[in-house]
DNA sequence: ATGAAAGCGCTAACAC
DNA sequence: GTGTTAGCGCTTTCAT
């Protein structure tokens, strides 16, 4: 602990070059003859010199930091995507700056108070309120102060506000999903999970709806379940539509949890997935890859997912065109918990 | 966008007073009269003005930021941690600069390098080479050189370095396992996963060893199953287990993780867990919830593990008196992975 | 209580 | 190519 923290300024004196002579050979953004370059170079590696991040956002006004706000890191989905803007933000030359929001509109609130504070270059939202089907006024505000400063992303629908967004396109999810589900034989088709005041849980509700009808399969209410995201969720939704008289063939998901939590409540009853009921889900986190048995689930390509959001923000940042809009388009992962329908089940 | 940022001198201007006055009222560091205070308040609000923390830090040396190093942040144990973490320094008014290292050694040096650049006020590391039974000596100069100006805090052993650190109590862990499966009247106990290089890992192994011993069961070497600590690995070692003559009444999983590989490949084998053999394992994360039958685990009081990893990053800021080592006292959840022994196996 | 001014460590014009 | 200098926006003596 303790010791002076070393400045550009005692590398150019032994050097015996100037600090911004120093300054060229660490920005590399002006040329150095080469005695200096080298001279300066060794005495950085010397004395294990790291330039002052503070000093140097300062004085050029840009941080290299992207702000990363998710609603909490700890569900799968959001640790992968998290993950993959990381890396690519590094590609960049960027640092993270993640925060959780934690379903608490003040933390969500404060976080992006101090990423403004700490002037990140950019913001990327995921989850939290900017899912909201309905934006709350109050926070799109809050975000447009953000935006006249900074490039605001979101996965969300925060409409209202001047942000680029990057969405999921849930109804081709759904498309997908009825394809590889009547295409299995599948007609008595439920959905579970989710609620309807988040714009993804409700595009893909009226999509299911939507294709229900255009399947010519009979849409029943009660083969609609709503609930929240949780494993439990999952465990009550499926619980209600085993006490029905007419079981479903086939369970959507809203998510890997849900689908958990589903077939947990199948397992219960004695019903098999997928040999007495197929069950389907979206997002294909881990948990996908780890349950038993293991869930045929929509993926986003994560890797290429987190690229998109960095670079929209990167572009951003450096002012380029950049769409406002763009989508991303999901792909069906198959693995174990699809199979044909029985026909003994009708 | 680009609207010029507001500055104290604005703030200043408008209100009549020096910079210094706006500064005083923004750090509540120093008196100012009621009236000034407040035209300085307004304005503050007026604007929305946020000072500008790069600024800020230049000026005081004091960034407020906590650097926390993980090695993945997709694993539901880091993640606990981490948003323990996170809130725990929120409360001492301190961000978290977190990074995953992915076990990459490069990314976990460039990674602490950035923290450096950052300077950030302290470093937490959880995960990766830390925790190696032989710290790397590489690895403990580099972090060496860091300690000299920052202090260091990790979950890891790193000999041969200057850091605090605050460990899982591993024997404590195994203890408690034994005592409650002994309780149970279990005398076949095996232990599966885990790589002995690693330090928490080793500890647990040589404690297994101690206690069959302890308790007078017989040790035998194919109860002890490495692998790493993946859920494939708890799969794999849980076949070998069953391919066995006599078959353990009791597993012992290193992790949730493990445990869940293990649940699936006794599934496969037609064994019901607790009922033919009962599972425990370490970590008490998400996983022991939503597994089917719930897991029995180990759990550290995540929360507490946080706040007492920020507190002490905290005091030795302050460079406040904190004891350099200390432990985690685990304590066990009972949940549905473990039975009574039935005694007609033996 | 308050203002003037120096300084935190760096970058970037601007001269030469 | 290289040095000089003026900021970047804040905190903090030091006077008053």
């Amino acid at each position: 602990m303790d010791k002076k923290e070393i400045t550009i300024y005692d590398i150019a004196e032994e050097a015996g070059v100037s600090p911004a002579t120093v300054s060229r050979v660490i920005t590399k953004r002006a040329s150095v003859s080469t005695a200096k370059r080298e001279a300066v170079e060794g005495l950085i590696r010397k004395y294990k010199f790291r330039p002052n991040a503070m000093a140097r956002s300062l004085s050029d006004t840009k941080t290299k930091i992207l702000g990363l706000l998710v609603a909490d890191i700890r569900n799968p989905y959001y640790a992968a995507l998290a993950v993959e803007c990381e890396e690519a933000a590094n590609k960049c030359g960027y640092t993270v700056m993640l925060c959780n929001t934690l379903n608490d509109d003040e933390l969500e609130d404060s976080n992006l108070e101090k990423m403004y504070e700490q002037r990140v270059d950019a913001v990327i939202q995921i989850g939290c309120r900017v899912d909201d089907l309905v934006s709350d006024s109050a926070y799109a505000a809050h975000v447009n102060r953000i935006t006249r400063t900074i490039p605001f992303i979101t996965t969300g629908k925060l409409d209202g506000t001047d942000c680029y967004r990057l969405n999921i396109d849930d109804v081709e999810s759904m498309k997908i999903i009825f394809q590889y589900l009547t295409s299995l034989g599948h007609r008595r088709i439920a959905l579970i999970g989710g609620e309807k005041r988040k714009k993804s849980t409700y595009d893909k509700w009226q999509q299911y709806i939507y294709l229900m009808g255009k399947n010519d399969l009979t849409f029943r209410e009660d083969y609609l379940q709503e609930g929240d995201y949780s494993e439990k969720a999952g465990y009550s939704c499926m619980t209600r539509l085993l006490e029905l008289q007419e079981i479903p063939t086939a369970v959507i998901a809203v998510n890997d949890f849900t689908a958990v939590g589903a077939l947990k409540a199948a397992a219960e009853r004695g019903i098999r997935v997928p040999q007495d009921m197929s069950l389907i889900s979206f997002d294909n986190t881990f948990l996908s890859e780890i349950s038993t048995p293991k869930l045929t689930s929509v993926d986003y390509d994560y890797p290429a997912f987190g690229e998109k959001l960095v670079e929209i923000a990167v572009k951003a940042i450096e002012k380029k065109e950049i769409s406002r809009e763009q989508l991303i388009t999901p792909k069906l992962v198959i693995r174990e918990s699809c199979t044909k329908r029985q026909q003994t089940h009708g």
